[in-house]
DNA sequence: AAAGGTGGCAACCGCCTAAGG
DNA sequence: TCCTTAGGCGGTTGCCACCTT
């Protein structure tokens, strides 16, 4: 054995397919239709097992198949996705036409997570090694900064979903979405040296903006969450846009200490434009303001977006990237108050 | 120029579930 | 109820082109 038993056949071929193998694949499939995959290969003439023909027709050989790069609404699309469903590549899929589980778990597992993992060198300190198992002993709520959001993204947030549950949190990360075409966000913010509008807007108005920003199938849930755990959204725009590099917002820096939320810059939305998701205004918190708010309303935050990227440009000055890949961020859950 | 490193991506592996006998 | 089989799915591997040194 040591194959799979699909493909215990002699002499099933295995690797890279050949265009003879795929034009014998797509004229059996095109004139037979594909009732019965385990029956493809013979019939089709090919050294393959079924299920690999499956996986070539599937991901590669359909007509209805969508190649090419992925344009920043599907990027979107998956990432805010992603938030919801987690690694749950086929339910993605569903959503975007043409496009393959596997394209998009590749795509994901490229450069997306990659962008999203991108440490703040310039903003995150060393961090703190608190391990999950204290988190879920303490009780209370939790912080990380950029290199331990970037382990949780990684490792529970995109790995084991199921998890996170169980030991991170109380509850799951929800979402993550960009705030791409956000240049207004910056330019919102530039101009506003003073403290004069800084308000921290109430409970429900902020989930309420927010809402406006994750105006999505996935808003629901998100809706049901908040409603459960009493929760609130703050919001960590883009610190970073191409042409608008001189605003220097520094991603959040989160220590855990004593059972207290520390957060640099942490800003929070005070209007949202339209359903597009473009942020247009921002009012910025600090983080005594914040943690006044949290001593005040007794609130723990429950949602953080923040920005992973301070660094020049989507990957580098890579131009083969979508541009909005610069403003991605993601949002965490957080334990539900006190 | 060559060797080593890296990233993208196609394909495979193993597990799960449903269906049918 | 159990077993077999096929399909679906997510995680992982390995090839190959490209990049770096």
């Amino acid at each position: 054995m040591g194959h799979h038993s699909c493909c215990n056949q002699q002499k099933v071929k295995r690797g890279l397919w050949s265009p003879e193998e795929d034009e014998k694949l797509i004229r059996y499939i095109t004139t037979h239709g594909y009732g019965c995959w385990s029956e493809v290969p013979e019939k089709a003439g090919l050294q393959r097992c079924g299920k690999s023909c499956r996986l070539r027709w599937i991901n590669y050989l359909r007509p209805d198949i969508r190649r090419g790069r992925f344009t920043p609404e599907e990027e979107k699309l998956i990432i805010s996705l992603h938030g919801a469903v987690g690694n749950r590549w086929a339910h993605i899929a569903s959503h975007l036409p043409g496009r393959t589980d596997n394209e998009i778990k590749n795509y994901w597992n490229s450069w997306i997570k990659k962008k999203i993992r991108k440490p703040s060198a310039a903003a995150a300190p060393p961090n703190i090694s608190a391990t999950s198992t204290d988190h879920q002993q303490s009780g209370q709520f939790f912080s990380y900064n950029a290199n331990q959001i970037d382990l949780i993204n990684q490792q529970d947030f995109a790995m084991k979903p199921q998890n996170i549950q169980d030991t991170l949190f109380t509850s799951p990360p929800l979402f993550m979405f960009d705030t791409s075409s956000s240049s207004s966000v910056l330019q919102g913010l530039a101009g506003d040296g003073s403290n004069a509008d800084r308000m921290l807007p109430d409970h429900d108005q902020l989930f309420q903006e927010t809402a406006g920003v994750l105006n999505s199938s996935i808003w629901p849930q998100m809706n049901q969450h908040h409603q459960d755990h009493q929760s609130t959204v703050l919001v960590q725009p883009a610190s970073f846009t191409p042409g608008l590099d001189s605003i220097n917002y520094l991603p959040p820096l989160i220590d855990n200490v004593e059972n207290m939320v520390h957060i640099d810059h942490v800003q929070s939305c005070s209007n949202i434009n339209n359903v597009e998701g473009e942020i247009t205004t921002l009012d910025c918190l600090q983080r005594q303001e914040l943690n006044q708010w949290v001593e005040t309303t007794q609130q723990c935050p429950s949602y953080l977006f923040w920005d992973q990227t301070d660094d020049q440009g989507p990957l580098g000055g890579d131009e083969s990237l979508p541009s909005s890949s610069s403003n991605m961020g993601a949002m965490l859950s957080y334990p539900s108050p006190l």
